[in-house]
DNA sequence: CTGAAAGCGCTTACAG
DNA sequence: CTGAAAGCGCTTACAG
């Protein structure tokens, strides 16, 4: 009776169906657990489908439902700077924390790296989609659009179907910090992206700045390579910009680049130079010495973007929304904490 | 003409077979470049179908031609021990690049992120699937097997159908470097998870002790804790055997809160203690001092398994295969270099 | 409480 | 070169 693999017909709802002497709607019942149908048929109607070892076809529920109880996260970041070691930290751990969220509500995630070739949106079957940092007039975000696929975006520009990022509040955070551990003279390396993280970064810089009466010094280094562009940068600033006593570098790769080019140059930190970055992920935690950094609190805002996709989706989540919190500084030695 | 979003009817080939003034066949057809269709036709066909916007429904294609084009990456590790901190870099890493070359062969990638309670499986509408370093008697291999899905599997049970991360070889290059650096009383701290990579490091550990005569020093740590974990463990190895000279740690994120202990207990890396770990990821590279690993060429472990899945569900790749070369010796000032 | 029938939107023999 | 029809495997009004 053991069927070969090769041989191997699906068991389909009119197997169990005939098996149980039923109708395909009556099984369908049973098993969804809808309409009315008598308990001993239900139960009978189940035990002839766990005996046949009936499994529903995922793709004719999608087909026919219209839904797919799948999303997809996707990235508009050239493929370069978004997998490149700069940014891995940080949309993986987003990934991961959706993926579970979306999984208790019975959604999978799908993983579109971006890729500068092909277009993923064609391949995949999804109710909506979770767009990381897009940047105004995103290309993804148009075909979204053309697509009528909802989506919920997460740091991009501000508005309902945005879970902000809170830049501007994380920068605040650090260069207050930088500034109370005695910095006269801070410093700023960017991305060259020029996202809204980046953005909002120069921005409260610029503005602190001026408030607090230091001539704004800022260098930018290229996303896609990593820790030796962030350390080229520091070394830069540091031989044109001997004065400066604390460098904010928000993206932590750069950051781990820069500790070396402050040890290269003879200086120390936190003695010769404070230091803090943005991310607190593991980067931040293994640099020496650790570094500071600001508790984003990722794991809420994967949370936050699945339910308010879901809830766009019609999905209405019986569980409290849960809002971000506040990202939180996390002192450590890199400013003499 | 502007239909509202919340009316918005799906444009299908019926559509598009009708304002062509053709059938559904011969749309098909031109659509896909398949059958014979004069190329005027065609042509026609395709700018209608822009015209109208038309986007073929990935569901239905599905369901009438019983491939999905998309796989899942899966792991069966308890989700505490495999999101946990001393994993995570491992299995994102894999994930991304997988993600990448699929996509390249018009291949979607499922994030199936270990979940105790839902069975993702249920939810899914994948073609094949890649299970991450499977136990012997693995439930999710079981139920692969049931559900009569393909499967590769990374790290697992030799075989046909696996894709080796010669953990044994990347073993015997970390023990004998530490041996040429000096060591003559090496530890070795692993995780309890149980898998293949752990139980062929106590292997590959004991039959150096034995073959150099050094007494084994072995003790464990949870992996689902992290940095901490290792850091206790090598207190309490530091305590009890103060002889030991060399640490050998695969898993990066104990090595590092190792590299913690030992700096606690007033000993320095390298020049009282050598230590090295196994995944040359950004642990190692960020600590201070870097640790000395060894590169498992994850890139093409993903590029790989990838290929060999697909090899396997009738794509045969027009890509040359692809091998994984050896694990090659990362040396790092941690080991003197 | 149960069932016959339609239909989700495609692709694919098959006929012309 | 083109088209009518079947069918992938479900769910859902609807009728009884």
């Amino acid at each position: 009776m053991t069927q070969n693999k090769r041989t191997h017909k699906r068991v389909t709802i009119a197997d169990v169906a005939r098996e149980a002497g039923l109708s395909p709607t009556t099984v369908s019942h049973s098993l969804n657990g809808i309409g009315q149908v008598d308990p001993r048929t239900r139960q009978h109607v189940k035990d002839v489908a766990a005996r046949l070892k009936y499994r529903p076809s995922v793709r004719a529920q999608r087909l026919r439902t219209g839904r797919s109880n799948a999303i997809a996260l996707l990235s508009s970041m050239p493929a370069a700077v978004s997998t490149g070691e700069s940014r891995l930290g940080f949309f993986t751990e987003l990934a991961m924390g959706m993926a579970g969220k979306a999984l208790l509500s019975g959604y999978v995630l799908m993983l579109a790296p971006p890729m500068d070739q092909c277009n993923p949106l064609a391949l995949m079957d999804i109710d909506g989609a979770i767009l990381l940092e897009p940047a105004p007039d995103d290309p993804i975000a148009q075909e979204l659009d053309e697509r009528a696929v909802p989506y919920v975006t997460v740091g991009g520009e501000p508005g309902p179907d945005n879970v902000d990022l809170q830049h501007a509040a994380a920068a605040d955070l650090l260069l207050q910090h930088l500034l109370q551990s005695g910095a006269r003279r801070p410093g700023l390396i960017l991305g060259g992206s020029g996202r809204a993280s980046q953005r909002n970064f120069h921005e409260r810089y610029l503005a602190t700045a001026e408030a607090r009466g230091f001539p704004p010094v800022v260098a930018f280094a290229a996303e896609e390579i990593g820790a030796e562009a962030g350390r080229q940068a520091a070394a830069r600033l540091l031989a044109e910009h001997p004065e400066l006593d604390a460098l904010c570098i928000p993206i932590d790769t750069f950051a781990s680049g820069a500790l070396r080019a402050i040890h290269d140059a003879g200086r120390r930190v936190p003695d010769d130079m404070l230091l803090a970055t943005r991310h607190d992920g593991v980067r931040a935690r293994t640099c020496q010495p650790p570094l500071t950094a600001v508790d984003l609190h990722l794991d809420a805002v994967s949370h936050v973007a699945v339910q308010r996709l879901l809830r766009m989706l019609g999905r209405e989540g019986q569980d409290a929304p849960v809002d971000v919190p506040t990202p939180a500084l996390v002192a450590r030695r890199s400013t003499g904490a």
